[in-house]
DNA sequence: TATCGTTGTGCAAACGATTACACAAACGAT
DNA sequence: ATCGTTTGTGTAATCGTTTGCACAACGATA
């Protein structure tokens, strides 16, 4: 209620103004802590009256707990990332963990960014980038467990994880492509490096493979609806394919719309095409894409109970896996 | 290098490992204080070789700057917040600053989140977020004056802004549709209580009355798509309007959708839709969407430019506007 | 009434940095 | 050789909490 006041008031002088020591403020503030409840009650009035709450910073400093959390991620702007961080960032603050989020598209960057965040003493790190090595996150956090929410190999058997699993969801795609008489098929990649985009492609490589077929062209894009649209064109240009899978999403509704724009092939008549991540926009009308989609939700709650395991003292390491499912839509 | 050292290496303990004072180890990360080269060059050394990174929440309790920087969003999902949000991320973290989530669907929960980010001393806040008052931002962040990046008109005048003005932008869309013939216009709104969706509205109404026009019908919806859907059909079926006016972009599409299946009406012949915010998939070609688009990346400089004004001790109150600008596209 | 928990509070030492102040060494100028 | 200045380093206080320990007051028990 204090208005515009400069300075914020501290345990000490709110300790003055309620006549009681700095070390009955903090039990005022402490659930579980010997403290009368007249005393209690009559703190907490003072400090509501002065707006005295007690300083994070500091607390932090001598609990060695910050409650803030650590979220490396690719892209803010990408809405299978954008879906996942604001399902995370909910079930964090109803926890009353606050989120760091780390951004960055330059690799040397974003090394710089974990170190910084690493100083402010995070007590969770959550690592959405198959382009930070497991290696670099270990290192870079040493006090802190990371949980890595992607698809490397794991060669650092001591770091939680969640994983997915796409090969039957993939076999059930590709078994109704091919039931509808596709047989010339093209895998659209996300990005050229990256460990999930070939655990991806694999899962449909493989379910081809049990029909006897195999990709006949490959593209790279960034995830990105303009390089969908670019390299498809490319891609249709150069082959007689008739499926397209794509890495994500946003890609495969940039393929569809090259498709239907420059080469006039519709779908799924003339051509199939697949997403992958079934982000919200897939189910759109205008899209309505068949992709191998991920229960967004359901991948968060096991972050957060991975998370809390470690809170517990549990650092595991854990590991928690989920299939995917496809979403039958009409382009495929 | 230290690997899986549990416990961070302190300054007191690098300064016996380096044979000198913790003062010392402390000079020797500030760039600029009175320190031996030859002495700095090596206590880097030894830093390097233990793993040694200050540690910013004692930095921050001290220097009583956290480099913290809240975000009160409405939601991260929304792709016109999340393209903005990304574009503001990796400005902050090029300064160094780290940006706190604060993002929340209900109104005492947002109050509660930015109490507890306040106690985290963060430097700068910016509200993007009309669900907000000003007044509690500025009694919750009462010593760090917040940015208010809304359209709430100012009754407290000590709060830096920014806003965005449309109305030149909205006269040149609404010209060209009434030029193409059409006369009914209905607004579709983002949502009921909000002060920036009122403030675009009226920005179309006046270009309307322009013409001697006005809306004919309203609807309410929540930005999202299923709600642009939902509302559009509900609207089309109970008037006769050839034009929409929506609220945001992603229900503009949604409207659009809804015009075409449910109502088999076509843009821009039978009826004309027209969003706002300029999102990237505003341009794809499955929308191709007529919008009154903000630069965002712009918007961003303006809000980093406030924020550098504020940490150079020039606390303002900074007021900057920028323009929208309509993007045509082949819903208008 | 003497004794023994229990309860509520204060004192003071952390937590890990930064920085004003003091001081010694080194240096240049006279 | 002496003085003044600059340079580099250490000492100790500080930032705002939390918490182990000590202790007084209190009611219950024998």
């Amino acid at each position: 209620m204090s208005g515009t006041n400069r300075r914020r008031i501290t345990s000490k002088e709110l300790a003055k103004l309620a006549g009681v020591s700095s070390a009955t403020i903090s039990r005022a503030f402490s659930p579980d802590s010997r403290i009368g409840s007249a005393t209690r009650d009559r703190i907490l009035a003072v400090a509501r009256e002065y707006g005295y709450q007690p300083n994070a910073i500091a607390r932090s400093l001598n609990n060695q707990r910050s409650r803030l959390v650590a979220l490396v991620v690719n892209a803010i702007g990408n809405p299978c990332e954008a879906e996942e961080q604001q399902l995370l960032v909910h079930r964090l603050q109803a926890r009353q963990l606050l989120p760091i989020i780390l951004c960055c598209a330059d690799h040397s960057d974003r090394l710089q960014l974990m170190r910084l965040a690493s100083t402010y003493q995070v007590d969770h790190v959550v690592i959405f980038s198959d382009m930070v090595s497991m290696q670099d996150a270990v290192d870079i956090f040493h006090t802190t467990k990371p949980i890595i929410v992607s698809f490397e190999p794991l060669e650092n058997e001591d770091v939680s994880n969640i994983r997915i699993d796409g090969a039957a969801g993939a076999g059930e795609i590709i078994d109704k492509i091919v039931a509808d008489g596709k047989r010339r098929f093209a895998y659209l990649s996300g990005t050229k490096s990256s460990w999930i985009d070939k655990l991806r492609r694999k899962w449909f490589a493989d379910a081809l493979a049990r029909h006897g077929l195999a990709f006949e062209a490959e593209a790279f894009g960034d995830y990105s609806y303009d390089s969908g649209f670019k390299e498809a064109v490319l891609l249709l240009h150069r082959s007689k394919v008739d499926a397209v899978i794509c890495g994500n999403d946003v890609m495969a509704i940039g393929a569809r719309d090259a498709a239907r724009r420059v080469l006039g092939k519709n779908t799924p008549n003339d051509i199939a095409i697949v997403g992958q991540d079934g982000i919200a926009m897939a189910g759109w009308d205008c899209n309505d894409l068949t992709t191998l989609s991920l229960d967004h939700a359901a991948f968060m709650d096991a972050v957060v109970e991975v998370i809390e395991r470690h809170e517990a003292g549990d650092e595991g390491p854990h590991s928690i896996t989920l299939a995917c499912t496809p979403r039958w839509g009409s382009t495929a």
